[in-house]
DNA sequence: ACCGTGACGAGAT
DNA sequence: CATCTCGCCACGG
């Protein structure tokens, strides 16, 4: 395990846990929080490697639009969406609803 | 070592 | 508005 990439990883973790239930925040938003140059893809990719996480709530994280662009990487497709809806989240067509109101931004929330 | 790919995003056209 | 292009960089082939 090359301890630089856990770093970065967890550190996209441990923003994700802080994610309250019945929000969502995105991919760029954490990538900016945590002042990733390398952007949004990689924190996309740290997700990836989230599957081996215990409590990372992977459905919480979407792209800026509010897409589940994700889903598929789940056990299923359905499964992104019905963890949300678990979390009181409304999804329609992979497009959370009242996305601009559930969207939590970390800098806000968290403080810069 | 090179190349294509990707859970993204901002800016240009 | 809708699309395209490019930057970003880790990883597998």
């Amino acid at each position: 395990m090359s301890n630089d990439k856990v770093n970065y990883f967890d550190l996209v973790y441990q923003v994700v846990r802080e994610v309250p239930r019945g929000r969502v925040t995105t991919y760029g938003a954490i990538a900016h929080y945590l002042g990733l140059k390398s952007g949004a893809r990689m924190v996309g990719y740290a997700m990836n490697a989230a599957h081996s996480m215990a409590d990372v709530p992977a459905q919480r994280v979407v792209n800026r639009q509010g897409l589940l662009t994700g889903k598929h990487h789940f056990e299923n497709p359905n499964r992104m969406q019905e963890l949300l809806e678990e979390d009181g989240v409304q999804v329609k067509n992979d497009q959370v609803q009242n996305f601009e109101t559930v969207f939590w931004n970390p800098e806000k929330e968290l403080g810069i």
